[in-house]
DNA sequence: AACTAATCGAGACGGTACGTCCAGTCTTGGA
DNA sequence: TCCAAGACTGGACGTACCGTCTCGATTAGTT
C-alpha cells in the first residue's frame, strides 16, 4: 500500500526537506517556522525535530539534497581553463534561483550557530575546496605552478572574491566577474618560464570576457 | 534644566545603543531581543522602535557608533606596506572581541533583510572600501600599477579572503595570514620594471610571516 | 481674528466634545481613544486632560451638551398621558441612534469608574428622575394617587424596565413597549375611587397599543 | 499518570477561570488583564485565547462556573412569597461580594460587545428569567392571575427596577427595597375576586418591610 | 492472529518575543 | 500664559513560533 496516510523514516524525511526547499522558495527561508514546515508536510513538529535539531540543520540537509553528485572538476591539462570552468559552474550554483537564497540563509544562520557554522564548512564548503585545491596540487605536480605554491591559500584567494560578492555587496556574480578575476589572479600566480613577465591588473593575456574598469 | 530623568533625543539614542553593545556582548547577538534592550535601557520599545525599523538597523548604528572616526590610510610612499598596516588594522577590529560578533551578527542579518545589505554596504563596507581604492588610485597615477589596473576588482581580491575566512571557514583572523595574502597577490599585481620577473604564489621575496601550506 | 490655527478656552473645549460625538459615532465609543480625539480636533492630549480626568468624564460632558435644554414634563392634568409622552420623548432619546450607543458606553464606564457613575448619576439622570417626580407629586397633591403612594419607588417601577431592555436585553425599545408597561403598571398605581375594580395585568382600559403576550 | 505537571483540557480552564475570580476580586475587574491572568494561572496567553475571545468571555464563564445550579424557585402555592424568597436569592448573589463586581463589569463589557451581551443573556439572564415567568404561568394556570396577564412583561417589570438600582444610581440593593417593589406591584398585579380592592402604590396591605418614602 | 514496540499526526502546553496601540506625563517652541 | 505637537515610559494587546509534551491511531515485526 502506497497512500497510507503516513508512512514512516526516509518517507518523512525526504517530504520533509522538499517542503522545506518549495515552502522557503515560495516565502523566503528567513519566514520560514518549523511550524510552517510541519503543517505543510502533514508531519508533526516532533517528526523534524526527532531528525534535525535545528532550522540550520533542516535547510543544509535540505540544500545538500538538492546537490547530490556535487561539481566535478574536469582535468584538460590547462588549468586556468579548468578552473574556469569549475567556477562558472559553482557560481550558476550558488547565484542561481534555486540554490543561492537557500545558502545564503544558510551562511545567515552559521553566523550565529556554531554547528551550523561547523557543518555547512565540513559538508559543503571543504568537499568543494578540496576539490579545487587537488586540481592545483595536479598542476603543481605536474611543473605548471611553483612548488612553494600554498595551494589553500590559493583557494582562498580564488573563492573569497565571490563569496564577498555573493554575501556583502550582494550584486549579481556572473561569469563575467569570474573571469576578471581570474584573469588579474593568473597574471600573478602563473610561473613564466618563457615569457618575460606578465602584466599585472588585467593581463595582456586575453580572457574570454576581460574588461578593464578602475 | 539639565538633569531630568530622560533627557531627549540624542540621549535615548545613544543609551539605546550602548545597551544593545553591552547586552549583546554579553547574551550573544542573536539572542538579543528589542524586548530586552527596551528593558536593560530603561527605554519603551516605542522608542526603539522610533529609531529603528528593524534589529539589523539597531545593529548597524550601534556598530558604527563604536567607530566613529574609521580606519585611515597612511600613505608613505609604499603601497604594500600602506595596505598591509591598513589591512591589519581592519582585520584587528573585524576579528576582535568588541566589533567581530557584531559585524558576524550583521552580516547575518543582511542575508535575510535587504535593507540592512544595503545600509550595511553603503554605510560601512563602502565608506572603508573607497579608501582602500583611493590608495590604489594614488599608486597607479605614480606609475607603481599598470595603467589598466582595477582598482574595484583589486580591492574585491584584497578583501575577498579574509571575509571568506571570518564568514564561512570562521577560523581565527591573523596578521599573518593577511600577510601571506599580500605577499601571494603582489608577486602578480606590481609592476615589475626594474625586477627580474617575481616567482608566483609565495613569491621568492621574503615577506615577514611567509610560509607554504598547499 | 478667528482663524487662528488654536484659539482658547471655551473654543476648544467645544471642538473636543464636538470630535468626541463625532468619532464615536463614527468608530463606536468603545474604540475611541483620547489619543485619536485629540489628533482629530487638532488639539494636545494634555489639552484634553486639562479638561477631563477620564474617558468617561469626556463622555459625559459630550453627551450632555447634546441635550442642554432636557425634556421637560408636560401637566395636561392627565397624569397617564403626560407620564407617556415623557417617556415616549426619553426612549426616543435613549435608544436613538446618536444618544443611544454613547448613554450605552457610559453606562459602560460607569461600571467600573466610581467617579462616572456619579456624574452620571447627579447630572443625567437624577435630574430627569426628579421631573417625574415633580409630576407624580402634582398628581397626588391633587388627590389622583393615594396620599401614601412613594414616588421614587414609582419612579424606579417605571423605569426600571426601559434600562433593562435597554442595558440587559438590548432590544429595541419602543413606544408600544412603553405603552404596554404604562397600561400594566396603572392598573395598580392608579387609585379607583368610582370605579369597582381595576382589572390587573393588561388592564381592562384601552391602551393605544395594548396587547397581551404571556 | 495523575500527577503529570500540566494536564489537559478541563484543568487548565478551571485554573484560569479560579485565577480570573481570585485576581478579579483583589485588583478589580477592570484592570485585569488577560496579560496577569496568564500570568497568575501559569498559563500562557494562547492558552487562554484558545477557549475564550475575549475578557469579557472569560469573565461570563468565570462568574457562571460560580454558580454552577443556578437560583431554583420553591412553588409552595403562594406566588408573592415564592417571588419574593427567589427575588431575594437573586439579590443577595448579584449584590453579594464575590458576584456584584462581576456582574456589573459584564454588563459594562456587554455594552461596547455585542458577543458578550448575547452571551450574558443567553447564559445568565435568560435561564433565570424563565424560571420567574414558569412560575408566574403556574400561577396563572391556577386563576391567581387574570387570564390576559403578560409574563414576559411582568418578568421584565419586577427585573427592571432592580437592574436600576444595580447599574444606575448604584445604591445598596436590600431585601427591604425588594419587597417594597414587590408590594407596590402586587397591589396591581393580583386578580382581585375576593378583596374589597388593593390600593395602589404601597397598598394598605401590611407587606414586611413596606415603608414609604416619596 | 494477537501482541508489542516504534512511529506517526495532531495539537495542547508554557514561554518568549513580536510589533502596535494607548495611557498619562513631560518638554519644547510658537502665538 | 496657553497651546499643538509630540517624545517619553510603561503596560497590555493579540499573534507567531519555539521546543516539549501527551494522546490515540497506525504499522511492523515478533510470537
Amino acid at each position: 500500500m502506497t497512500d497510507t496516510p503516513h508512512r514512516r523514516g526516509a518517507d518523512r524525511t525526504e517530504a520533509i526537506m522538499r517542503t522545506t526547499l518549495e515552502l522557503g522558495q515560495k516565502i523566503g527561508y528567513a519566514r520560514l517556522s518549523m511550524e510552517a514546515v510541519a503543517a505543510h508536510a502533514g508531519a508533526s513538529k516532533q517528526t523534524i525535530y526527532r531528525r534535525w535539531s535545528s532550522k540550520g540543520a533542516l535547510l543544509l540537509d535540505s540544500l545538500l539534497s538538492l546537490n547530490e553528485p556535487g561539481l566535478d572538476y574536469p582535468d584538460t591539462g590547462d588549468l586556468v581553463a579548468d578552473l574556469r570552468a569549475q567556477i562558472h559552474a559553482a557560481v550558476d550554483l550558488l547565484a542561481g534561483p534555486a540554490f543561492g537564497p537557500l545558502f545564503k540563509a544558510l551562511v545567515g544562520e552559521a553566523q550565529h550557530d556554531p554547528q551550523v557554522a561547523a557543518a555547512l564548512n565540513e559538508r559543503l564548503i571543504a568537499p568543494q575546496a578540496d576539490k579545487t585545491v587537488a586540481r592545483l596540487k595536479a598542476a603543481r605536480d605536474q611543473g605548471q605552478l611553483s612548488p612553494g605554491f600554498d595551494l589553500a591559500l590559493a583557494m582562498a584567494i580564488l573563492s573569497g572574491p565571490l563569496y564577498f560578492q555573493l554575501l556583502i555587496t550582494q550584486e549579481q556574480l556572473t561569469h563575467e566577474y569570474v573571469d576578471r578575476i581570474l584573469d588579474a589572479l593568473f597574471a600573478g600566480m602563473r610561473p613564466r618560464p618563457p615569457m618575460p613577465a606578465a602584466q599585472a591588473g588585467p593581463p595582456p593575456t586575453p580572457g574570454p570576457h576581460r574588461r578593464a574598469r578602475g
